[in-house]
DNA sequence: TTGGAATATCGGAAAAAGTCGATATATCTT
DNA sequence: AAGATATATCGACTTTTTCCGATATTCCAA
């Protein structure tokens, strides 16, 4: 069931702090020189600024976009997620239909 | 942190049917004896229809109504729940500025 | 083509959630 | 007051999630 796997992915606290990061990137974080934040950030970026592992931080990434929540473009030796927000719109009709 | 206990509230099948069936309770449940719908529906009868043993189900409802989406009434003997129609309005909003 | 940097994946230990049966509490009936 | 019924709480066990370190993979640069 999808809807589960949202609501799976967004319980988790480092999540949430992920998502609402990536919302503001040049707010969040410091400039990234290999890209524009148009691609979204990297996950060294992410990483810091969240303060678990590398390994922890790649899994919590995976489990957003797994969840349709975010998006990824990987460039060179980096990966660069960013917000699916079409993926909030549709979670925030379907709480108010389906659920 | 309030998002995140509901969200985990919705993190499991069980307390997502309990809430789909909370919709429309005259469809979902045979007709309640002690009561009208308007109150809501009786542990009991949740129960029956969850499948589960009556103290995870009373320990569902409990988790559910923390999160602040549904809310009991006791009367006599029994303890009615029904949906917070407000808090589901308010999370769809809170999906879309908050998060 | 070898070394280094960024990310992903794997295996495991600890914490949390799921679920049960037994028991406690509250209320109704007689 | 006693037994019956509905719900809540407790203690235990199992499954899932969290989070780590180690290792693998991918790609770049010299």
């Amino acid at each position: 069931m999808k809807q589960l796997d949202i609501f799976k992915a967004l319980s988790n606290k480092t999540r949430l702090d992920i998502l609402s990061w990536l919302k503001d990137p040049e707010a969040s974080f410091p400039e990234q020189i290999h890209a524009g934040f148009e691609v979204g950030v990297c996950v060294g970026e992410i990483q810091k600024k969240a303060g678990l592992t590398q390994s922890t931080v790649s899994e919590y990434l995976s489990i957003l976009q797994r969840a349709g929540l975010v998006e990824s473009t990987r460039v060179g030796q980096w990966t660069y997620y960013k917000r699916n927000e079409a993926a909030f719109e549709e979670l925030s009709k379907m709480i108010q239909s389906d659920i």
